[in-house]
DNA sequence: TTGAATTGTGTGTTATAACAGGTATATTTC
DNA sequence: GAAATATACCTGTTATAACACACAATTCAA
């Protein structure tokens, strides 16, 4: 079988463009904080998706936030927000109310649980990150959140 | 029914350590970035992890790469690896040969489609990209793969 | 060489995410 | 005030990912 010995030696491609390889560098790197973040917070029983939305919850303080605002800060689907805020209620993490203004409104608030929950997992997460960012300079982390956001905000 | 008006106003809380916030900002980057790019890859008929296993083999060259390597660099787990590449077998991505030395393997290699869908869809992808970091200045971009490098490579 | 450990892969089940509809409520327009 | 539109959510279906477990081939030890 005549293998192209020159396939087999070229072992990598280099990157066409510095963009393309930002792009593929941030999804490789969030693919594997998000599998340690998992593995961190499975003791507490909640998803990295749960934890943000506990955050968000917990940000928005007694008001409260309906599906979609919370969908568009996770950048998710509204239907499956839904089911998400479902089942973070069965386990009594947030709890939902049916907007008396607004009745298609179903306003979700964080629970004394789920802000139990929250912030017994937060130092774990810390410690995780810290372990993971302590190489850097307190300046390259300070440019990295600035880059990320500057691509956030986007083209 | 009395609510507490410092909660209400007490909007968003600010991050604990720096580190969260840099790991948070990671993650949220790339939710958009995945978001972005499976639009952008759909009319291919590929999700971007099918896009990085074709990266992936076409990196390989004829040798191919056995459903571990291929999981390991992906950071995914073996089991869902070996139906992900059921899937791009079945639309003739790329072939799967079991080896004849070692029985085990299941060799994996890019397929002329494959081949020809990966080079189609980088274009694309390398706009949407572009589009996404062309505000940052080169250094600002070079400091982002480097710090991301560091932060993969770990405690 | 035979039995145990290791390695690479496959299967079954469940949870989650994506997508296409559909329903109920509110708002706008006439 | 009634019809048309918009909004926020829900339901059903499918695809993918996670997890535990099982299987088959190889290797190693005695």
């Amino acid at each position: 079988m005549p293998t192209n010995l020159l396939d087999e030696i070229k072992q990598t491609k280099p990157f066409a463009s510095r963009s393309e390889e930002a792009l593929l560098s941030i999804l490789r790197t969030a693919t594997v904080l998000e599998h340690g973040s998992n593995e961190v917070l499975r003791p507490f029983g909640i998803t990295s998706t749960q934890y943000n939305v506990l955050r968000i919850l917990r940000g928005a303080g007694a008001g409260g936030l309906c599906g979609k605002e919370i969908a568009e800060r996770l950048i998710s689907r509204v239907p499956d927000v839904s089911r998400l805020l479902d089942r973070m209620e069965e386990v009594g993490l947030l709890g939902k109310k049916r907007d008396a203004n607004d009745r298609r409104h179903l306003t979700a608030r964080i629970t004394a649980k789920g802000r139990k929950v929250l912030e017994q997992a937060t130092p774990g997460l810390e410690e995780f990150a810290r372990g993971r960012v302590e190489r850097l300079s307190a300046r390259s982390v300070e440019g990295l959140v600035e880059a990320l956001a500057s691509i956030r905000e986007g083209a």
